[in-house]
RNA sequence: GGCCCCAUCGACUAGCGGUUAGGUCACCGCCCUUUCAAGGCGGCGGCAGGGGUUCGAAUCCCCUUGGGGUCACCA
């Protein structure tokens, strides 16, 4: 069975790249009908971030990209946090300590330093650790461990000779064993670092399928190391391009807006959020754009991701959630999505009805729910803000209100099929083009010169409203 | 800098030896129109460069250039 996960750290804001990851696995996981274990790499505790675990989960939660084993849900290989797994490692250094595939170092932090200066400084040629204890008595080792010196073990790399990993995007790629460096599989404080605790526990829960960010690429031949020294099969490998920043750095917080949370604030739909990460290296068959998760899942391949490394274009995102506004969700689950937003800001709504009307001719005029209530605020308050464009227009029609309040109410309702009419009429009536009827008395009524269209607003807004509205202006 | 990966319009991409190089976002124009949008139609714009292989290269190979990643007791 195909077995797929996410392995985050929990060191900050849930990251869209967490999310792209998250969804390529979970989806090929899906596809061929096995599973997808979320697990947290906690291991390092100087970058632990307390709520990170929580907002994880519930951005998978809300993107929909339901874990079949996680903290949260448990599962026959838990834990599934690193950090409850420690003895587990510890066991498995030791198999790789007796076996003489790695061996303790006590360098300190500052004797590392201080080598990685000298070397520079002399311009050697390799890199990273210089080897001091690799050869060290074993005897000797021991009983500095055991008398409690601080060391770290390290994985005993291969001096000659070459690792291929077989990444299934890119075919073969070759490392020269004598590039690599003798890693740190257990820090001091007895804690695993990455490269030792993702391998134990890659095997330990059967994962088959490694899909991870590029940025792991150089790594894996070491990880192929560890595997082998403890006999174990290799996982298949897949390297996917990292999501970029415009100028095609690695995607990060410095340069974008990386958090999902943000984006889930601004009213970007977890649907459309998914959909253009599905865009990202990735395209359907038929060159559709705009599809769902079962779909992505009915069409996916691996072999389908392409290797440039695809730019996040906030742009098109919204764009794309504007479509999912427009043209994907019905009525009514939008008119819910809007409401946490407007509850947020305060406004209310008198009636279900009445809110699904506004959505309804305010939909093709927002591309996110925040943007819903910036636009729409005339349609919950009275406090509405009158934009300087309005106000000139206003100015301009002023002499025409009177009038247009007068015969707004005389009209029995301001259903579009009595107020046009009457409108048009009014305006031909004074030799005005329409515009110069509308645009007032839109701007007498929203503050603002965009709206829907004014047969929609009159009939929305209702007759008493729209008069007392009218009246701020005519009745000084 | 060493090692590794990558390379089609500004951005996302289709293409996997023979296409007028297609689509989407953005941009521009037109249409629609009471405003703003949405929508429709059209336009601008690309195979990084150089060598090969081949009857024929965006597609295969090599070099150059460019971009990115990685070189932690971080993941």
């Amino acid at each position: 069975m195909v077995v797929t996960r996410i392995a985050p750290s929990p060191t900050g804001d849930p990251h869209v790249g967490t999310a792209y990851q998250a969804l390529f696995n979970y989806v090929f996981a899906k596809q061929q009908g096995g599973k997808f274990i979320v697990r947290l790499e906690d291991t390092d505790r100087s970058r632990y971030n307390p709520t990170s675990e929580r907002r994880i989960l519930e951005m998978l939660d809300w993107l929909g990209l339901v874990p079949d084993e996680s903290p949260a849900k448990g599962g026959p290989n838990g834990p599934y946090v690193q950090s409850q797994r420690l003895p587990i490692y510890h066991r498995y250094v030791q198999i790789l300590l007796e076996k003489g595939a790695a061996y303790r170092a006590f360098d300190t932090p500052e004797e590392l330093a201080a080598a990685r200066e000298e070397a520079r400084r002399a311009g050697r040629l390799e890199q990273g650790y210089n080897r001091r204890y690799r050869d060290y008595p074993v005897e000797e080792a021991e009983r500095r461990a055991a008398a409690g010196e601080p060391h770290v073990v390290r994985l005993k790399v291969p001096l000659e000779g070459k690792t291929i990993v077989h990444d299934l995007l890119r075919g073969p790629v070759e490392f020269d064993n004598a590039m690599l460096d003798d890693k740190v599989i257990l820090k001091a404080d007895g804690y695993p670092t990455y490269h030792l605790a993702a391998m134990v526990d890659d095997h330990l829960m059967g994962v088959t399928h490694v899909i991870r960010a590029e940025e792991w690429l150089t790594s894996t031949p070491f990880h192929i190391l560890i595997l082998r020294a403890f006999g174990w099969e290799e996982p298949v490998w897949c390297h996917t391009p990292l999501l970029r920043n415009p100028d095609k750095s690695k995607l990060s917080k410095r340069k974008m807006d990386t958090s999902v949370e943000s984006y889930r604030a601004q009213g970007i739909l977890p649907e459309a959020l998914l959909n253009y990460l599905g865009t990202m290296a990735w395209s359907m068959p038929d060159g559709r754009e705009i599809f769902s998760l079962q779909e992505m899942i009915e069409h996916f391949s691996l072999e389908r991701i392409s290797l440039g490394g695809p730019v996040f274009d906030l742009n098109k995102l919204k764009w794309m959630n504007g479509k999912y506004i427009r043209e994907v969700l019905s009525l009514d689950d939008l008119t819910e999505r809007v409401k946490p937003f407007l509850k947020r800001r305060g406004l209310a709504w008198p009636s279900e009805v009445y809110l699904k009307q506004v959505v309804e001719a305010m939909r093709p005029r927002f591309d996110t729910l925040e943007e819903f209530v910036d636009k729409a605020l005339y349609f919950f308050t009275e406090a509405y803000p009158l934009q300087a464009k309005a106000q000139a227009k206003l100015e301009e029609g002023r002499p025409l209100l009177p009038a247009l309040q007068a015969l707004l109410a005389s009209l029995p309702d301001l259903l579009p099929e009595t107020t046009e009419p009457a409108l048009r009429g009014f305006a031909e009536a004074k030799g005005l083009k329409p515009a110069a009827v509308m645009q007032p008395l839109r701007a007498a009524l929203t503050g603002s010169l965009e709206t829907p269209g004014m047969f929609d607003l009159l009939m929305i807004l209702d007759k008493e409203r729209v008069l007392a509205r009218l009246a701020r202006y005519t009745s000084q």
